[in-house]
Parts: structure tokens; C-alpha cells; sequence
DNA sequence: AACCAGGACGTGA
DNA sequence: TCACGTCATGGT
């Protein structure tokens, strides 16, 4: 199975190469036509991000992002950042009004002004410290997918990113069982893998770019390369 | 015009 | 624990 998941992912990043997650709008894109891709893809970057409001922008994105297309979260971001909102200071002191004005092109608009709220507080109180997975866990609005999103894309700590694109075609592919459990499957990749950061963001990034070509629309896994590599 | 997007929460069984 | 309804806008 260790081949497998190694050989799915040597296969990926031979097809897409290097994604550079996570984007970050105040950079400039050097693959402006990458699916879903806006400004800020910076491939084969690990190092970011460095600023502390980098830092802040990954995890508003991964808020704003659930359950929602990138695009979407994007201008958001786009939108709060025309409010120089991108700091956890400016953004707890706009109004709720403002502040769903400026993200309900993202959906869940009132939730996720109350989310976005209750991270931001959080975040000013770690005063830089990395925050703990369960940590992150008990703040309103963080589930397990945005937990390992933040550690991984914002923290850069060696937590895989699970998601329903990773369940969808690993489950399709016969790999795992339709009903594994998020820790679950994330444990499946952990185990798996060589506790590496570039491996983890990586491969999570090829997956939603392979999900978006071939399992966002059903039937899901039509003309999917990866099954020839599996039957071989 | 249905379908779904880089999910999470609250509820009742 | 677990299945299920709810949250919401916008692109294809």
C-alpha cells in the first residue's frame, strides 16, 4: 500500500507539478492559468508564509474557503484586503455588518463572520506561538480539515490535509473504504509517508487539482490516469 | 437549471 | 457515536 500512495503521488506531480499552496493574493501568480489558481501561487516555495499577516491570511482563507470554491474565498480576501483588514486587530474592529458585506461572495456569510471573529481572537492571543491541533479544534468554526489546513499551510507542522476530494478518489480508486473516518484516512497518508512538509502540502494541493479534472462531476474517475498506473 | 464548491455545527436518536 | 438538516453565494 506504501507504494501505492507513493506511486499516486510521484504520478500527480509528474502530471501537474509543484502547486505552491497556499496562495496568497499579495503575491504574483508564475502560473496565472492553473485551475482555481488566482495571484500567489509561488511553486516550489515552502517557505511561505513569513509575515505575521501572511500567516493570518492562510487561516482567513481556510475559513472562508469551506464547503466553498477557491474563487470565491479569494475575493473575499480580495475585498477585505481593499479594507487593509488583513490583520486580526482591523478585522475584530469592523462592524458585523462591514465584515459580511465584504465576504458573503464566499457563502455562510453569517457564520463565517462569527468564525472569522472567533479565530482572530484566537490568533492574537498566541502571540506567535504555533497553537496545538486540539487547540485549534476548540475554536467555533474550525473542524478537522481547517485545523490541519492552518498547521500545515499557515504553520507549516507536518499535519496531512484530508478532504472530500482525497476521500472521493481514493475510495473510488479502491484503496480505502467509502465510510473511513477523517482521522482515518489521514492517518492512512501519515503512515504512510515520510513526515516531510513539501510531501504533505504537496500532495494534498495535487489532489484537489486532480479532483477538479476528473472527479468534480459525475460520473466521478472517468479517463483518471491513475487507474492505468494501479493496474499495471 | 440542477448541481456543487479545498466543511462545520447543532440536534435527536 | 452517528446520521441528517442547515448554512448561502456564485460558477459551470
Amino acid at each position: 500500500m506504501q507504494a501505492k500512495i507513493i506511486g499516486i503521488y510521484d504520478k500527480l506531480y509528474r502530471l501537474y507539478g509543484p502547486q505552491g499552496w497556499w496562495p496568497l493574493i499579495n503575491l504574483n501568480s508564475t502560473n496565472p492559468h492553473k485551475t482555481g489558481a488566482i495571484r500567489g501561487y509561488h511553486p516550489g516555495n515552502y517557505s511561505l508564509p513569513e509575515e505575521r499577516n501572511d500567516v493570518y491570511e492562510v487561516i482567513l482563507g481556510a475559513i472562508l474557503t469551506q464547503n466553498t470554491a477557491w474563487l470565491q474565498a479569494k475575493t473575499a480576501l480580495l475585498n477585505l484586503n481593499e479594507l487593509n483588514a488583513i490583520a486580526p486587530e482591523k478585522l475584530l474592529s469592523l462592524d458585523d455588518e462591514t465584515l459580511k458585506l465584504a465576504i458573503r461572495c464566499a457563502g455562510f456569510l453569517n457564520q463565517k463572520a462569527i468564525y472569522i471573529k472567533e479565530i482572530s481572537k484566537f490568533f492574537i492571543e498566541l502571540n506567535g506561538r504555533v497553537p496545538k491541533r486540539k487547540e485549534l479544534l476548540n475554536v467555533k468554526g474550525v473542524g478537522n480539515e481547517t485545523a490541519d489546513s492552518i498547521l500545515l499551510y499557515a504553520y507549516k507542522q507536518p499535519q496531512f490535509v484530508v478532504d472530500t476530494y482525497t476521500k472521493r478518489i481514493f475510495s473510488y480508486l479502491g484503496l480505502v473504504g467509502e465510510d473511513i473516518k477523517y482521522m482515518e484516512l489521514k492517518e492512512f497518508f501519515e503512515s504512510n509517508l515520510e513526515k516531510n512538509i513539501a510531501v504533505y502540502n504537496e500532495y494534498h494541493a495535487l489532489i484537489v487539482e486532480h479532483a477538479k479534472r476528473y472527479y468534480n462531476k459525475k460520473p466521478y474517475g472517468v479517463n483518471d490516469p491513475l487507474k492505468k498506473l494501479l493496474n499495471q
